[in-house]
DNA sequence: TAATTGCATCGTACGGCGTACGAGTCAACC
DNA sequence: GGTTGACTCGTACGCCGTACGATGCAATTA
């Protein structure tokens, strides 16, 4: 099976830049590649969300008939997978620097992983149920290599890293889902305040009302890292 | 709009067991209900996952007619919520018990959760996309009375519960992550392996491929509660 | 008893989806 | 000139969620 040009990574090999269109129509659209679709599909996400992205529509957009995807990608979840990932690049300090300062280090990756989550919030449905692409696993392997030039060992490294991921997982998606899922702002503000009744509690906390996301994160990762390796 | 009977809980309100059924045909279904409805609904999720569960496929194992479900439920997205919050119920100490061990409860109860999820590994995929459903916000609620009763001030609240949902959420959808959605498990173990030559600190630490969940997870927790609320 | 009402069920049909299939185009190569 | 292989796309199929209206039946009313 696999008949198409999947495998490699290979991308236009042969010829190059000859329109394949006879006349000089309206049609002044580069050709198809990986790239282009990836990217289209990641705008396409952003205005519409994870429902608005349909085949067809992704085929519009590129100028192209929807079949045509399908010589560069297997199926729509492909598209979900490299979608996700390519958003999920990190351009951060490799780890050419030897910094002593490890613990902002730590922190300024996360806060840009959560950072680039909540500009595509579509990537807090995704990411649970996609595979991991090499992105991901990019900044996986980053984050191990700091924390064991932390000082953490071989035998906490695991559970340390899983802490953290974990941590930036929940956060970025509850916190997407909050924005979006939830038909309007309004609405579910209202609903839970007149539900408010039965959680007395998480109301005098004003926990989901208050809006300062980003501090909530930052203290949680601080009080997680407490925990995770004391500072001396 | 509306006419259907949404808005209140109202179950049978009038004649209850007369079958509708003139003779006595092979139909022994008991009649449709919200309950019954979100019961199959779990169920079906259970064994076919969440992109298993079709309208017509669950008014089949009710043995109803698929429009039938649409008395009940508004549409398919509402049963994704009831099915998904039905099964978060937490069946624990509740507050009766005026515990000393707070940090005892708070471990039980989330462990309960991720427990539950796992149970129903559908639920990873759903919960960072749906709003939060009575069973969910009584979890909420339960775990802030404990922190409260713990010493932790009001200031803090909204960060403590949100540390430790998050850490729940991602524990659990990751996890669950990858027992499903991984094709299989030992294609994506060879997959991380052929690439481990990209990510060695990974592929040391054995991340993801070691199988000890159940303590990363506690073991985690415990640093998060150490620096939540260090132990005096 | 007869007519009416309202809850509940379901058959049919529609529009839209992902994508299988096979035909088409064109550059490169023999 | 013929062949090949990379790439595009029109058509069509099966499946989905669900709008709509007909239908049945119990309770209510006259």
């Amino acid at each position: 099976m696999a008949a198409k040009r999947n495998g490699a990574e290979s991308k236009g090999s042969g010829r190059r830049g000859a329109s394949p269109r006879s006349g000089q129509e309206p049609r002044s659209e580069p050709p198809l590649s990986l790239e282009r679709i990836v990217a289209t599909a990641v705008d396409l996400l952003d205005a519409e969300g994870v429902d608005g992205l349909k085949m067809r529509r992704l085929a519009d957009r590129l100028g192209s008939g929807a079949m045509s995807l399908y010589w560069h990608v297997g199926n729509k979840e492909e598209v979900f997978d490299l979608a996700l990932d390519s958003v999920l690049e990190y351009r951060g300090p490799s780890d050419i620097v030897e910094s002593r300062d490890w613990r902002g280090e730590i922190v300024h990756m996360l806060e840009d992983w959560r950072a680039s989550m909540l500009r595509h919030p579509w990537t807090a449905s995704l990411l649970p149920r996609r595979a991991l692409g090499p992105n991901i696993l990019s900044r996986l392997e980053l984050l191990s290599k700091t924390l064991s030039r932390a000082g953490v060992v071989d035998a906490d490294l695991n559970v340390a890293i899983w802490s953290l991921w974990n941590f930036v997982i929940g956060a970025t998606t509850t916190r997407a889902n909050f924005d979006l899922s939830d038909d309007d702002r309004a609405a579910a503000q209202q609903r839970l305040t007149g539900l408010s009744q039965h959680y007395p509690t998480i109301e005098r906390s004003r926990l989901l009302l208050d809006n300062d996301w980003d501090g909530a994160f930052s203290k949680g990762l601080d009080f997680l890292l407490d925990g995770l390796a004391p500072r001396q």
